[in-house]
DNA sequence: CTTGACCTGTGAGCGACTCATAGGTCTATG
DNA sequence: CATAGACCTATGAGTCGCTCACAGGTCAAG
């Protein structure tokens, strides 16, 4: 029923050195052997880390998770700053998205492009003129675009 | 015409230390002041900066900025590795843009959910209710998103 | 001659791991 | 009972691309 690092890593298939970083930075608390130093993780434990992986897949920080932990240890409900959090980090979730789907067409239309254009030798000033002509058709309307990415939220 | 690190910072907008980075990690190579050892960025390393800047903002890494500065300072074209390495760049992009799109929505049907559920205080083996419970209701038909996620490839 | 705005190099911090190092412990087999 | 090999330990460094802090040197203007 208790476990040694290994055995809960290879249950939950996660890196063991994973399972020794959360018991470093205190978010898993396994009981020692007093012979010799091994950790032990109990039922309970267990379940922490289960409840971590949880949170992390549903995009919280490793500090977030400390601040659940923190109000949950103490018997109070971390509901409330759940909810909190959830919302910072959609935000940021969706920041990040919008920036990924900007480059990658970026990218794309810069790939698309240089498919019609020769391989150059650099010469005064210009470095790599595929790259350096890209700005130049850069003309976005991001807002546009912007809204389309943002998709609707579910009302 | 020749700069020092703030003006060529503000000229293009970028924090100075920004700047002294790209000349500690050799991206930037000015001369200096054999008085004081300021640096002095001549008309040539100002095309450098607004080279690495391009590249940046089309989704190069630094090690990738290094290799194609490699190759156009020995006068050979950089296109090829260009070329080679945009490709590389764009799938790490999408494939971060899909991981963004997945999580952006797992996040907001948990919103979504949560909506209709009360705060709980931890009881035994459940720390957050919100959370554990997601997992639950998680049965995803994660190809057909991706097909949709991917959209189509100019051609 | 002091103020304040510039400059220098180096080292640390961010997030969430992941790996390397160097060594101790346990179990099974010859 | 010795040894191999699979486990365990702690700690520090590496990842990426900056950004900032520190401690101090330099310069032009009032």
């Amino acid at each position: 029923m208790t476990m040694q690092v290994k055995q809960l890593a290879d249950a939950f298939g996660v890196n063991k050195n994973t399972v020794r970083y959360y018991t470093r930075i205190n978010l898993l608390r396994p009981s020692r052997s007093s012979e010799n130093g091994y950790r032990f993780y109990p039922l309970e434990q267990q379940n922490r880390l289960r409840f971590i992986l949880s949170a992390r897949d549903l995009g919280f920080s490793i500090e977030d998770i400390k601040q659940i932990f923190s109000e949950s240890d103490k018997g109070k409900t971390p509901c409330p700053t759940v909810r909190v959090l959830i919302e910072k980090r959609l935000a940021e979730t969706e920041q990040r998205f919008i920036e990924m789907a900007k480059l990658r067409d970026k990218m794309r239309k810069a790939i698309d492009t240089w498919d019609q254009k020769p391989d150059k030798v650099p010469c005064n000033n210009v470095i790599c003129h595929l790259i350096e002509d890209v700005e130049l058709s850069n003309i976005d309307n991001e807002q546009a675009e912007n809204d389309f990415l943002m998709g609707k939220r579910y009302e």
